[in-house]
DNA sequence: ACACGGACCTGAAGGC
DNA sequence: TGCCTTCAGGTCCGTG
């Protein structure tokens, strides 16, 4: 991406969840992306004018590219769907367009130096998959959190970048209970590090799956507990079954026979 | 500082 | 065939 300049950029509506800063479309234009970078769940362009292009996909957002010559020609709007919201031109021909039926994603611009000072970026907890993230960071950040361990990973903060699915999938793969609470992880005696380890290892495991298989539809197999409510467990002689409950307003799959 | 519930939106799926 | 309810992979804000 890095030297492709983007010659257009067309706005479908006024506003995703947020409205667009109103010099959006002229602040893009014309502009080379220097690059692209991706924190927790938010995507990052950074541009030739130094500002930087800030998106996030909320729940339902997604990005497709579409080649100029291919069926989807140019760039009249008529041949665009109701949640096709914004269509970004490339020098290249290529045109990416970004959809979002519930409009919980958005896009911001920001200035040299409002990156750093953004209010939650700046809070994010380390990457999972960077050396950052390390049992002993976790145990500081978890330590002294009285919610229960499925909202503790949740909150962006003390890590960053799961949702409701990874996490399920983590603290299954640890052994963990998501309603065991967050501090007993790093204080509970006779389980030093073990537990901590482990799930610092399952995030790990269970992201880098995710992104290997990034590309793979459908397919009943990805996730071992999620959307499993009734089934049996996975893990071998276990023989539980997976239930399902509301954690802070959010679906929670998990064995009660052996994640404690 | 933390914890929780509700709000923001639309579409898909299931029950009657 | 509807019509109604529930649920969905995220984040922010207001209230205790």
């Amino acid at each position: 991406m890095a030297g492709v300049g983007i010659r257009a950029v067309i706005l479908r509506r006024a506003n995703l969840r947020y409205e667009f800063p109103s010099d959006f479309v002229r602040r893009i234009e014309g502009q080379t992306v220097r690059g692209v970078a991706r924190r927790a769940k938010y995507l990052l362009v950074e541009l030739g004018s130094g500002d930087a292009l800030l998106m996030h996909l909320g729940m339902s957002g997604s990005f497709r590219v579409v080649q100029r010559n291919s069926r989807e020609k140019g760039l009249h709007k008529d041949r665009y769907g109701l949640h096709d919201h914004v269509i970004f031109e490339l020098s290249t021909g290529t045109v990416v367009v970004f959809n979002d039926p519930r409009r919980f994603g958005f896009m911001s611009l920001l200035a040299p130096g409002e990156v750093g000072a953004h209010a939650t970026l700046g809070r994010l907890g380390p990457e999972p998959l960077t050396p950052r993230f390390d049992s002993a960071a976790f145990a500081s950040a978890l330590h002294r959190r009285k919610t229960s361990l499925k909202n503790a990973l949740l909150d962006q903060r003390v890590v960053a970048g799961l949702g409701n699915i990874y996490v399920v999938e983590a603290l299954h793969r640890a052994r963990l209970s998501p309603l065991r609470r967050a501090s007993t992880l790093a204080t509970r005696a006779g389980e030093p590090r073990a537990a901590l380890d482990l799930l610092v290892q399952a995030i790990r495991d269970v992201l880098k799956e995710a992104i290997r298989n990034q590309n793979r539809t459908g397919g009943d197999d990805r996730f071992r507990v999620y959307d499993r409510e009734g089934q049996r467990c996975p893990r071998r002689g276990c023989g539980g079954t997976i239930k399902r409950i509301v954690q802070g307003g959010r679906s929670t799959f998990y064995c009660p026979v052996c994640q404690r």
